[in-house]
DNA sequence: TTGACATATTCCCATATCGGCATATAATCC
DNA sequence: GGATTATATGCCGATATGGGAATATGTCAA
């Protein structure tokens, strides 16, 4: 077997940097292919791809405007990565907290010491 | 080129489904390679390979004791996905009141006919 | 119909993947 | 040291990738 296609899942999809660049851009307003490649410097067939992905995880939407086709991000297909990565959330913290009771057990031994305050 | 690596960063790494699994596996509690292959019905070299791409992302920690190695998730290196994905919410958000302000414009022209209600 | 514009698809290639299998490294115990 | 246990690495093959270049499809306008 080799690495789990692109269009498998959202994971796999928004692996790719440019694709999550699309994403974003696409998520405050729908744009035509054309914006897309102005903005990410890309050439046109490159993004034609990189959206045809995204749809088929159903990341993006499609609508067909004249000769154009108006893209636009289906942020409920994030909800999964979001849900999935919140999921750590309280490991993180608790880290943070640990790390953080670390360094004032640090503090109170160096003793009237502050720092990381920029004066 | 091709795709990039899955040590390129941590989207790339979770873009693996067993990847996944040994993160959540791994983020209750510190635990021997064995314990995984167990777990998750793999090959040993298998999930050694898997942790190696994990360990080069920073998303999971080892400590040698005696013969095993002990890994766990480092939950601070999931944090940049969980951050990605948040900037969604607010999309999905509002999706989700356009979706209910059309179920409700529905709902009063049908007038006085619930639903939706587990009674 | 013809031409111009907007987007999509196809073909090619270098590259990395993941699993399976065999083997290497490392630590422990006798 | 030698055997055993625990984990890591190397090699193989089938597969999919993403960029580039060329071309196809689709839409409008005259």
């Amino acid at each position: 077997m080799a690495r789990a296609a692109t269009t498998s899942d959202a994971f796999n999809a928004i692996a790719e940097p440019r694709r999550r660049e699309i994403l974003s851009f696409l998520a405050l307003q729908e744009r035509p292919v054309a914006d897309i490649v102005l903005q990410l410097g890309l050439e046109q067939p490159s993004v034609s791809k990189h959206l045809r992905v995204l749809r088929d995880v159903g990341l993006v939407r499609v609508r067909r405007e004249g000769r154009q086709k108006l893209y636009r991000t289906n942020a409920e297909a994030i909800r999964p990565l979001y849900e999935w990565t919140s999921t750590f959330q309280r490991f993180w913290r608790h880290q943070l907290i640990q790390v953080k009771e670390r360094a004032e057990a640090q503090a109170n031994k160096i003793q009237s010491r502050p720092w990381g305050e920029k004066t």
